[in-house]
DNA sequence: TTTTGAGTTGTTCGA
DNA sequence: GTCGAACAACTCAAA
């Protein structure tokens, strides 16, 4: 048994997992994969990327060492990298005398493209270099319509995908052969990364909302599935209502997979009777959402900048640098957008609707260019996405797939009224508007200077005016969006 | 090929 | 306060 991984020399053989997007041990198959062949090790490599992704960094530093830790404890080390993937992995092959390598797809074109590189390098070789399925719960390319495309329209999508009987998930096997330690000189450790920037004190605000990691991600899908699904489809949409699952920044790290998510959905369903559930249907489409943004990003090029809809090309935007600087800061003077902006400073995520009501003000009543909110998003958000993120920022501009129709401008106040109707999540996160009547809340400019002044709110003192008359510019957005009716 | 029905999340206006 | 229609026309999917 134990010469089955010594090659000719005597010197062991090993099996290297590169795990990118996939930090889990539960259905992994590229972990697996490695794993079933004896004894293995595993890398992470920190690639050079264009893209600013702060929060998102900070969420990877503490998950790769919840990681670290439960990889160790089934005799698999993780090493650390950084630097371009085709000249690392080369090396570490060659020095660990490696004979095969596994990793869960990714679909981002610069990853495809590394990948790639690296598969051809190894196509005639003596190393094992595979490729496996582990981050979707299909290939982009495998829900096709009837005329063998890709779908354009997101519900004959889902209903698609819920004819076809999704992979049950890998359960994790650890591997015969233990391995202690990894001798390097390629490697660095976790804090070499420099995930975190220590100079800053912004992620520290984070740290009492989250708990990383696999372990985490499961506990937190179970209290979901037991306390909040049957509730999700009505409870969801209200800012304070706390329904959502927040599962989306360990689904973009992989700490669980989606696969796990229905399946366990499924058998939650099954043994509650709850099958037709109106819940338990919503929240699945929200992962199929996941997979239609990842065919998008698949299927369109540079998805991240390039409209899908060609009709958005010339588009007249206006880049306004000191009201997009009020976006950011939560500094517009609209309540339910100052609240959103600054739960995403402060906690690196925001609540699914607000997300919808602060793009919708940026792209379409300030008329700035969706990209610019899109990097602002990809650098503020924990669960920060390639795909979904550009393919919702399409969307909500309107030259996304299946896209909000021109027309379609979400009003904050009438928002405001209808899902944070006392006010509590405007004044959780402005608590400048504390003491203000509700009446009020979301549109304090309304108020009396009586009522101001109870409440101690000093319009362009201590809280903004309004940066823009939502009437006045949702006319103005109407016209301008007269633009893209007229392109051919 | 042609036709038909449908398409995440909204707002406003007028009855 | 509630409800339906208009907002405009296009693209997609399937028969």
């Amino acid at each position: 048994m134990q010469n089955m991984n010594c090659n000719f020399k005597g010197v062991y053989v090993t099996n290297i997992v590169w795990l990118r997007d996939d930090l889990r041990l539960q259905d992994n198959p590229a972990l697996q994969s490695a794993c079933d062949r004896g004894e293995t090790i595993a890398i992470y490599i920190k690639e050079p990327n264009d893209t600013k992704t702060e929060a998102r960094d900070w969420w990877l530093h503490h998950s790769l060492n919840k990681l670290q830790t439960a990889l160790k404890n089934v005799g698999v080390p993780l090493v650390f990298a950084e630097g371009n993937a085709c000249n690392i992995l080369p090396q570490f092959i060659e020095e660990q005398n490696a004979s095969a390598i596994f990793w869960n797809r990714r679909y981002t074109e610069k990853g495809i493209k590394t990948d790639g590189e690296i598969k051809t390098k190894y196509k005639d070789s003596k190393v094992l270099c595979q490729s496996c399925m582990g981050n979707l719960l299909f290939e982009p390319w495998e829900i096709k319509n009837k005329q063998g495309g890709f779908f354009k329209v997101f519900t004959p999508m889902f209903k698609e995908l819920l004819t076809l009987k999704t992979p049950k998930p890998v359960p994790f096997t650890q591997p015969k052969e233990m391995r202690e330690r990894v001798q390097s000189t390629l490697t660095c450790t976790l804090e070499e990364l420099n995930l975190i920037n220590s100079n800053k004190i912004w992620h520290k605000s984070f740290e009492p909302h989250w708990e990383i990691g696999e372990a985490a991600a499961e506990i937190k899908l179970q209290k979901f599935l037991e306390e909040k699904i049957t509730h999700y489809k009505k409870g969801r949409d209200f800012m304070s209502d706390n329904s959502t699952s927040t599962l989306s920044p360990h689904l973009h790290f992989g700490e669980i997979s989606p696969r796990t998510i229905f399946d366990e959905i499924e058998a939650f369903a099954l043994s509650n009777n709850l099958e037709n559930h109106e819940g338990i249907q919503c929240f699945k489409s929200e992962i199929v959402w996941r997979e239609f943004s990842y065919q998008q990003l698949f299927h369109y090029e540079q998805i991240e900048q390039k409209p899908i809809n060609e009709k958005f090309k010339g588009f007249p935007w206006e880049l306004d640098a000191e009201k997009f600087t009020a976006w950011k800061k939560g500094l517009t003077g609209i309540p339910i957008v100052d609240a959103g902006m600054r739960e995403l400073w402060q906690t690196g995520i925001m609540h699914n609707r607000v997300r919808m009501i602060v793009a919708s003000l940026l792209t379409k009543n300030l008329l700035i260019p969706w990209q610019e909110g899109a990097k602002w998003f990809m650098d503020t958000l924990v669960d920060a996405d390639e795909a979904a993120n550009s393919a919702n920022w399409q969307w909500v501009a309107g030259c996304g797939l299946d896209a909000s129709p021109y027309f379609r401008i979400f009003n904050p106040v009438t928002q405001g009224e209808k899902f944070d109707t006392d006010g509590t999540y405007v004044k959780k996160w402005v608590p400048e508007l504390q003491d203000l009547d509700k009446k009020y809340i979301h549109q304090p400019w309304e108020a009396s200077e009586f009522d101001l002044k109870l409440a101690g709110v000093e319009l362009g003192k201590n809280y903004p005016k309004p940066i823009i008359n939502l009437k006045a510019s949702r006319e103005r957005a109407l016209e301008a969006y007269a633009f893209v009716k007229n392109q051919a």
